[in-house]
DNA sequence: ACCTGAACACCGTTCAAGT
DNA sequence: ACCTGAACACCGTTCAAGT
C-alpha cells in the first residue's frame, strides 16, 4: 500500500515523542517508514510544513476547556493542561512556537485560550496580546524545563530539575497574570 | 598570531547577527576565521558552549537599569531594552533561552531584572518565578516576531509583521504583569 | 501516482600527525 | 601550544528514471 501524508505525520510525531527534534530528520523518518528520503517529498513540501502538521496533531489531543467553571479556574486548568502535554514532547516549544507565530488561531486549544482570556477580563483590544502573553509563558516554561533536563544530562554537576517545582513556578506566574486581569 | 577564544566568540556573534543561527555553523565559522574546523575545538569544547558565550556577549551590551526612576518605569524600560536588543539578533530567543535555563543569574541584565521584579512588589518566594515570567514574555515576543518575519519571507501571502505593533503588544502584556504585582 | 537511486552541498566532532 | 587533514557519521532537498 502507498504511503499517506497522515502516516508520515504520525511517524514524525512518534519520532519527536521518543527521541526529540534532533532525531526527527527527514532521512531518519524515511528509514523508520522503510522508504527512500526522497519519497517523503511527494507527501510533504518540506520539513517546515511537516512540523506545522506535527504541532496540529499534538495540540489536537488537549481536551476542550470546561464551560461550567469560573473563568480563572478554567483558564488555569487549560494552561496547565497545555503545559503538561507539551513538556512531555521534546522541543515542543520550538515546534509549537513557529506554528503559533504563523497562525495563532489555527488550533482549537489556542482559540479556547484566547476566549478564556477575554472572559477573564481583558478588553477586546488587549485580548490577543494577553493570550500571547499566556502562550509565551507556557512555551517559555516548557522550554526552560526541557533545557534544564538537557543541561543536567550534559553536565552531571547541575541539578536534575524537579518537575513539580517547575509546575508550581509556572502557576505563580499565571496567577500574577490573572491578578493583572482583575480575575483572581 | 594564534587564534583566541575571544576572537572565536566575536566572530560567532558577528555571524549570528548577520545571517542567523542557521548559518552559525562550526565549519562556516572556521572558514570565516581562515582556519580548519578542528582548530575551533582547541578554544571551545563544543558548539553549545560557544552559544552560551555568544549569549553572554549579547546581553553584556544592554545598559544597566536606572536606579532613580519608579520601579514600574525602570522594569518596563529594561524589559523593552532587552527585547529591542534581542529582536535584532536572529534566533536570539533560542540562544538566550538555553543559556538562561542553565544559569538564570549569569548575566547582569537578567540579575537587574530579578531585582526590579522584587522591588515591584513580588514577595521573595515569588521573585524568581515572576522574573522567569518576564523573561519568557521577552523571549516569546522576540521569537514570535522573528518567526513571523521568516514566515512572510517564505509565504508572500502572509503580512509582513509591523514591528511597532509587535512592541505595543509586548507592552500590553508587560502592563498586565505589573498590574498583577500591584505596581502600576 | 508514487517511489528509488544518486547526487549536491552541507553538518558537528574526533584525532593522529605536523609545527 | 596550536593547528591541519582527513575521516566518520550524519543532514535537507532535488530530480531523472523507473514502476
Amino acid at each position: 500500500m502507498a504511503l499517506s501524508r497522515e502516516q508520515v505525520v504520525a511517524a514524525a510525531v512518534d519520532l519527536l515523542r521518543r527521541y526529540g527534534l534532533g532525531d526527527l530528520s527527514m532521512r531518519r523518518l524515511a528509514r523508520e517508514l522503510g522508504v527512500a528520503p526522497g519519497a517523503l517529498y511527494w507527501h510533504v513540501a518540506n520539513k517546515q510544513e511537516l512540523l506545522v502538521e506535527v504541532t496540529d496533531a499534538l495540540l489536537a489531543e488537549i481536551p476542550p476547556a470546561p464551560t461550567d467553571r469560573p473563568v480563572a479556574e478554567a483558564l488555569t486548568g487549560l494552561a496547565i493542561a497545555l503545559r503538561e502535554a507539551l513538556v512531555q514532547v521534546p522541543d515542543a516549544a520550538d515546534v509549537v512556537g513557529l506554528a503559533y507565530a504563523l497562525e495563532p488561531g489555527a488550533t482549537r486549544a489556542l482559540r479556547d485560550l484566547a476566549r478564556l482570556v477575554h472572559d477573564a477580563g481583558a478588553t477586546v483590544s488587549e485580548r490577543d496580546d494577553v493570550a500571547s502573553l499566556v502562550v509565551n509563558h507556557i512555551l517559555g516554561s516548557v522550554a526552560a524545563q526541557q533545557n534544564r533536563v538537557l543541561a543536567a544530562r550534559v553536565d552531571p554537576d547541575l541539578p536534575t530539575p524537579d518537575s513539580t517545582a517547575e509546575a508550581k513556578a509556572f502557576e505563580v506566574g499565571l496567577a500574577v497574570i490573572l491578578r493583572g486581569l482583575g480575575a483572581d
